[in-house]
DNA sequence: AAATTTGTCTATTTACATTTC
DNA sequence: GGAAATGTAAATAGACAAATT
């Protein structure tokens, strides 16, 4: 096909935003493709006798839209159907017979007994106002039990601070709206929790990536990226960090949060698998209460289908976080926020993090005796690991090859924030499978995989 | 205070970010108090050597940070504090002996039994995956449920074409994001439900009215505002409009689709008081399937503390409002969910709506006994009324002088849409109060001061 | 490795619409 | 009711930065 220009000489309004309309319009006519290039924009401008500046801002308008996606020194091009199989957005799909490495699942067979528990709720006399809206940021036992579960994680806050979300996806998404407008910009690691991607589009917020090691951000690239970019705030997960499993010592937190201090950042701390550490370091919140919301859920170490999660604020943030919570949701489900109440307070939720914890200890266990050692980070209860790939292996290639082999595992670029390339690495899952035969047999077909090395290429790529 | 003005000369980077920095330092130092008047962008252009177009950026920028505001031909002034000190937002901060005729609450002394349906509950087997994460568009059976609710609500849908969602607000929110981004605009009824405008908020997306009448939404005022405007979204609520009870008949539904489907615009109708009606007309949905969002919601004639609500949507929106649900929430809490499908499929929904019916019909007779009737749309089975204020009294002066006699009634300020003036008039919720004695005693309350008026007014306003 | 291509950003100029007085 | 004041919007021009070849 020859290059695409706009007819725009019948369109009303501005010259802009009539371009921006060609497009859309032959994007729905199919006379544009995905994948198909735009004239550049000097070209265009010449053609329709405009300024670049104009055509710029055509392209821009289009690209709002989600038309188009432009690129320095390559061009413009028509943007892939929205779709959005995303693996990891879609629990459960996979085709029967699978072995899910994939989803970053909490040990299911180790959840509570629900039955006993609504047993017990059902004679209670209070049960009615289970029905009704609860106040968004949750009733005074509530917040007091997110106090008690906080207080596990290693920080001391108080029932004023707290704010009860539905589970930490929301919370992650309360709190990027009380901290950011559309148009803002989020430091977050090189690598990164997918569903932060997920709610910042869903804000119109964009996020930008922080080189991280071993131990996770690194302060100096964190004073820098600030500095450039002007950025206020930071979302990261200092311990086991999904999905490379960096914890930061205690002296990296201590530098983070000096870098956050100085430069008035304000940090998401997301400490989803805090109570999975084996050896806790204070949480960053800890080291600057002023600039931090703290995440803690429930989902991970007690049961995910819960959808609860506490996020203690600063005071000053707290109305702000309430709103976004009403905006979002108006209230919380209130059975669901009762259950959790009481099995942090009864001793449930204190026994089946032990459970879990030693599952995922023994699945560490069996992980560290199948695969290569030297390939991944040791940690003693993290439900996954980031196995780096020898060469000449590349990530989306060994996903493939694994689904291929019947199991499913996360590529890195699923993880990458902004432009980051992605590494040679994937993260599997060790808490998915519901018995260690399963989880077993996936593993030892990945270290299969990494023996062999990848099958010959076919000639052109 | 003299005319403020920026010190930009020491700032690095653009000139027009520079003078929103300004702005923001000289706000938080308290240089700058909210109700503050800004220097005209002339003004400030001829005193810093800059053009207008620059300063009118800077001033843009200064309004996307939410630090000021500009409105034409007045001037541009610094923002309030941001306080969401809305009395819609904050259920059950009342101060304990108000009649509260603010809140929509939905009759909670005809909710249904929970305890049995707890005890029921506990006696299932697969119990356990309600721990478990959901598919965010709800399993086949949760579907299926929302089918059958839909259905009663006149409109005939597929499993595959619902959506289960955290509730009704969760629902606009969803469906906005998966029909707008960050910029776009959506139309609305001149007065509109306010939680729409809080998710509007949320997600960057603006809103801007459209002239009504006792019918709902003007034909020709959205043909105009479509045409003028080049939005593409339309929120609606068709049946038992939220505040003013209008509701559209077979003719106007026909119209308002006409206009829809000419300009291929897209409608979320909110549909949540539907089965309040007491003769139905047809949704919306169906008469343009393609061009609709719809919401149907269990909180108002079955339970509020639920959290579910269910969308139906033409096929190809399904997973994009897939995609919504999980990066806002993730997954669903599963127990809620359950717990609605067992009240559709068993009869008990049924029963508690048409208790909910039969106790709003009550009230709205009680009410009809007690005001003036010229004074709202008479409606069969609304849970509140829109009582229209003889002169002089304005909107929120009595809402706050019902206040001082100790009766909370919602202002119209509360509901208009963009610049839209508020009426006249009030919105009296009926269900709110637990018992029809505390209702009737608020609205003789509102009844003496309709017939006094408004106490002189003190000399300087 | 240097030159070129390509998109991005800031500031300017001019025209317009709304509100106030 | 018309003139003035004020904010809004579109198109232009030139400098800049990133990626390609």
């Amino acid at each position: 096909m020859t290059i695409w220009r706009p007819e725009i000489s019948e369109r009303p309004g501005p010259r802009y935003k009539s371009i921006a309309d060609a497009i859309g319009d032959d994007v729905s006519l199919g006379k544009l493709r995905p994948g198909d290039q735009l004239p550049t924009q000097r070209d265009l401008a010449e053609y329709l006798d405009l300024t670049l500046g104009t055509v710029t801002r055509a392209y821009k308008e289009a690209e709002r839209r989600g038309l188009i996606q432009g690129e320095v020194g390559r061009g413009t091009f028509v943007c892939a159907e929205r779709d959005h199989h995303d693996p990891l957005l879609e629990p459960g799909r996979e085709p029967a017979g699978m072995i899910d490495l994939g989803l970053n699942l909490p040990l299911y067979a180790e959840d509570p007994d629900l039955a006993g528990a609504l047993r017990g709720l059902s004679k209670r006399r209070d049960l009615a106002g289970l029905l009704s809206y609860q106040p968004f940021t949750g009733n005074e036992r509530y917040r007091r039990a997110g106090v008690e579960w906080i207080g596990r994680h290693g920080l001391a806050v108080e029932p004023e601070q707290i704010v009860i979300t539905g589970g930490a996806q929301h919370a992650i998404t309360v709190a990027l709206s009380a901290l950011c407008r559309a148009g803002d910009l989020v430091l977050t690691e090189a690598l990164t929790y997918p569903g932060l991607k997920t709610a910042a589009k869903l804000l119109g917020v964009e996020v930008a990536p922080v080189a991280m090691d071993g131990e996770g951000i690194l302060p100096a690239a964190l004073d820098r990226a600030a500095q450039e970019t002007g950025a206020r705030v930071v979302y990261c997960m200092p311990t086991l960090h999904n999905p490379t499993t960096a914890t930061m010592s205690r002296a990296r937190r201590d530098a983070v949060a000096e870098v956050v201090a100085r430069r008035q950042l304000q940090v998401i701390e997301d400490d989803v698998h805090g109570l999975l550490a084996a050896e806790p370091e204070p949480p960053l919140a800890g080291l600057v209460p002023e600039r931090a919301l703290y995440i803690a859920s429930t989902s991970k170490v007690l049961a995910g289908g819960l959808r609860v999660a506490f996020v203690a604020a600063p005071p000053a943030l707290v109305e702000r976080l309430a709103f976004a919570v009403a905006a979002s949701l108006w209230a919380l489900p209130a059975l669901s926020v009762e259950v959790a109440t009481l099995w942090i307070a009864d001793g449930t939720a204190a026994a089946v993090t032990g459970r879990k914890r030693s599952e995922a200890a023994a699945r560490q266990e069996l992980a560290r005796r199948v695969l290569p050692e030297a390939r991944f980070r040791r940690t003693e209860r993290s439900y996954f690991l980031w196995l780096e790939l020898p060469e000449p292996w590349r990530s989306d290639r060994f996903a493939r090859a694994a689904r291929d082999l019947g199991v499913v595992v996360s590529p890195a670029e699923a993880f990458a924030a902004g432009r980051t390339p992605p590494p040679p690495a994937v993260r599997v899952s060790l808490s998915s499978p519901a018995g260690r035969g399963e989880l077993e047999h996936g593993l030892r077909t990945l270290a299969g995989m990494l023996e062999r090395g990848p099958a010959p290429e076919p000639a052109i790529v």
